[in-house]
RNA sequence: GAAUCUGUAGCUCAGUUGGUUAGAGCGCAUCAUUGACAUUGAUGAGGUCAGAGGUUCAAGUCCUCUCAGAUUCACCA
């Protein structure tokens, strides 16, 4: 043996394993299955310390596959809608161009490309990192059966009344081009101002002065004494010069500003909730490109919203309607992509009911189908999910399935259509003031998006030809999923669940779903975790896993999240050429407590390289031994059989030891406390074992063997789940000198009490 | 505004259902080591477990409050 471990043999170690079947389970209906689906990376990201957790997996996949449980890792690759589009547009922008230079079928094949080029380096990523996946089961989000599952999940949504499509106001990111969910608008505190307007006989005070130009109402209290008078009557609104009525609304607080609100019902969700209430006007003046449209003043038309402000304040101000303003901070809903402010805007888009969904989601885990490790992500589960409001799942990107959805154009006209004509000039119109100019092909070559008025009607079977006026100028819904809607079904997508046909789901379907475990970080628990249980128990009366388990989240130095942007990203691939995959992965589970954050460190992963060193070291000197009682005595057996009567202290105390960490492992694991776990082996293994009983061995006679033997490979095999390869090559050379029946580590079975 | 989490050695953190002198890694000090390993060994210094009160035979651990920090959720003008 070399005299220090060396990696190198990794990627030789990765290859047998999984060249012998070790990662592909054999479906055994006499025993219980163990399965975990991976949280499908972006397919075309590289992985970074948070994928390299996922190592915990693998502890728990690894020792269930030692204790012969048939054991299935499923792993998988996601397209990644919204983001995978975003990192497109930023390279599409380096080279001078948009996604606007593009019809949508010729920007989805751009991407496409791009993503295929990068989309098997995470694949060799988890290689490397000793991840033991079943890679012949392994799926691809946009694969085309993928693809067929969530359409007809789309469809049988529909068909049981959960879908609908409905004009409310959304979070509208106008340089994204997309609405968004409530979810992913993130809340900043801004510094900003209160403007008090004056509006004929009262004044009203306002963060967004420029939505005025979009007021239909002002909102008093009811009970409040100083306007009740105004109530029911009309006062003109400034600069637009129209009348509008003063609404009494008890929702509105006395106290702030004037007590006087103005409403913009297509611009302000609160304003949207009262002009529905109080059946008013909605005027929209913002457009979907971020700027002022036709229903303002002529002078304040194609401006954005900043442009619109300063205007309106000027203007307010030199006809003395500016009473007065004050600094004031509040909350300003951000675009979490791309972090600018969201555009609150009335737009036609699809919904999912989810009330029923969430209902049977959360019984699921007041019972307890599905727990929670640790526990206290429950409470923050059924808060979020007893809060909940309808899925906006349409998105106006291209990068995703298109919502399967067909409008007949000569029976809405009014649909608004934007396409690149046969020589890329980008048309925006209406269908009725075209359909004579372009024929059908033309638009549909060149189709970018469209908007389809929120009556308009639809077919959800793709058809040839229109059932009420046998037009052939069908168009597809050009909103695609949101992308948590398609990996909101992943582990029955990826086990083989029919939708369309749940009789014709397959064996692994019926074999492994449930699956044991769903192993992710807190982060999306809602995004992912809740949408897989409502689509679960939707769509097999079943959850889709039985704990939800939430690991901890790797921070850098400073405490902060690693992202790209901050550039504090540590790569556990070039750790891993340092210091070798066991370090790393030892370090990213020694002495961590659950779902907390931890700090990965150069510093703590080098201790963990002197521990695998140690290990082989240990194990060379254990070799050392016996080949040396073996030239003094060449008819010495080696074996681990342990004579009890040979047995002195230190053995019987090892050998305690020994049985107390078996113990203790199988507890740890079972429980998820794989800090605890591993930082007990480490301790057994260097202390217990080299430190004490190996330096006392050095005068002992041959008798030490079996002992020696027996603590060593039961070592290995406790350590194996954490550092797989260090455990595996020491084991082989050890196979062959002991004649060990069991041909890997990674099949061989869990240690059980010694017994002496 | 609501909820959750964190506060333990110089640093990064463990500490299970409350149970003897509170642990690890790194760092530090002293010593050792020519045959497993300097990627080593031994010994040691260093903590009124954020603060106050309470429950208990017993509290780092449970309860209440205070202080400090973090995070998540939330349509307030």
């Amino acid at each position: 043996m070399d005299k220090s471990y060396t990696s190198t043999s990794e990627t030789d170690i990765y290859q047998s394993w999984e060249n012998s079947g070790a990662f592909t389970p054999q479906i055994d209906k006499t025993k219980t299955p163990f399965s975990i689906i991976l949280p499908l990376p972006n397919a075309n990201d590289p992985m970074h310390m948070g994928h390299a957790v996922f190592t915990v997996q693998d502890i728990m996949i690894r020792y269930h596959r030692m204790l012969g449980d048939p054991t299935l890792w499923l792993p998988g690759g996601d397209h990644a809608g919204i983001e995978t589009q975003f990192v497109f547009e930023k390279k599409l922008q380096k080279d001078g161009k948009s996604r606007f230079d593009f019809d949508r079928q010729t920007l989805f094949d751009l991407i496409w490309d791009f993503v295929e080029k990068n989309r098997t380096l995470n694949q060799f990523q988890m290689k490397k990192l000793g991840f033991s996946m079943d890679w012949t089961r392994y799926h691809y989000s946009l694969e085309p059966a993928i693809v067929k599952n969530v359409l007809a999940t789309f469809k049988k949504l529909y068909n049981d009344g959960l879908i609908y499509r409905e004009e409310k106001i959304v979070n509208y990111c106008t340089f994204c081009g997309t609405a968004f969910s409530n979810l992913e608008v993130v809340h900043k505190n801004v510094d900003s101002h209160l403007w008090y307007i004056k509006y004929g006989p009262l004044s009203v005070a306002t963060t967004r002065p420029e939505t005025m130009l979009g007021d239909t109402a002002v909102a008093v209290n009811s009970k409040d004494k100083r306007y009740q008078h105004l109530i029911g009557k009309t006062i003109t609104l400034p600069l637009v010069n129209k009348e509008i009525p003063v609404i009494g609304e008890d929702s509105i607080d006395m106290e702030f500003g004037t007590g006087a609100v103005k409403v913009t019902p297509s611009h302000s969700p609160e304003d949207y909730d009262m002009a529905k209430k109080h059946n008013l006007e909605f005027i929209r003046i913002f457009d979907y490109d971020g700027k002022s449209n036709q229903n303002v003043p002529k002078n304040y038309r194609g401006l954005f919203p900043a442009q619109v402000r300063q205007m309106v304040i000027e203007d307010l101000t030199s006809a003395g309607l500016l009473e007065k303003t004050e600094a004031y901070s509040h909350e300003v809903g951000h675009c979490y992509r791309c972090g600018r402010p969201i555009e609150p805007i009335t737009a036609p888009q699809w919904y999912v009911k989810i009330a029923p969904l969430a209902k049977a989601a959360i019984d699921a885990a007041k019972n307890g189908d599905v727990k929670f490790f640790p526990s206290r992500f429950k409470k923050t589960y059924l808060d979020w999910m007893s809060n909940i409001r309808d899925w906006n799942i349409s998105r106006q990107i291209v990068w995703g399935p298109r919502i399967p959805a067909w409008y007949c154009l000569d029976c809405n006209p009014n649909i608004k259509l934007n396409f690149l004509d046969k020589n890329k000039n980008p048309i925006s119109a209406f269908y009725r003031d075209i359909k004579d100019k372009y024929p059908f092909e033309e638009i549909k070559n060149g189709l970018q998006s469209m908007v389809a008025p929120v009556d308009s009607e639809f077919f959800i079977d793709e058809v040839s030809e229109c059932s009420k006026c046998h037009s052939h100028s069908l168009l597809q819904e050009t909103d695609t999923f949101d992308t948590w809607f398609l990996s909101g079904q992943w582990p029955l997508s990826t086990l083989g669940f029919n939708t369309a046909d749940p009789s014709k789901s397959s064996e692994d379907f019926h074999y492994f779903y449930p699956t044991s475990v769903m192993d992710t970080m807190w982060d999306i628990l809602f995004f992912w975790v809740a949408r897989m249980i409502m689509f679960g128990l939707y769509l097999t009366k079943e959850v889709p896993f039985k704990l939800v388990h939430l690991h901890a989240r790797c921070v850098d130095a400073k405490g902060q999240k690693m992202s790209k942007s901050k550039g504090n990203v540590v790569d556990p691939l070039s750790m891993t050429e340092k210091y070798g995959t066991d370090a790393l992965r030892m370090a990213l589970v020694y002495g961590i407590a659950p779902a907390s954050d931890f700090v990965i460190s150069e510093d703590k992963i080098r201790a963990q390289r002197n521990f695998v060193n140690k290990i082989w070291n240990a194990s060379r000197f254990v070799l050392m031994i016996i080949e040396r009682f073996q030239e003094q005595n060449p008819k010495l057996e080696i074996s681990t059989t342990i004579n009890s009567s040979k047995l002195n202290t230190d053995d019987k105390s090892i050998l305690e030891s020994l049985n107390k960490i078996i113990k203790s492992t199988d507890t740890d694991i079972n429980r998820h406390h794989f800090g605890q776990a591993s930082e007990n082996l480490y301790q057994f293994f260097w202390h217990d074992f080299c430190d004490v009983y190996i330096e006392k061995a050095k005068d002992r006679g041959e008798e030490v063997v079996p002992v020696l033997l027996t603590v060593l490979i039961n070592s290995l095999k406790l350590l194996h789940p954490f550092i797989p390869f260090v455990t595996e090559s020491v084991y082989q050379i050890i196979r062959q000198k002991a004649n060990l029946d069991e041909p890997q580590l990674i099949t061989a079975s869990w240690p059980k009490e010694i017994k002496f």
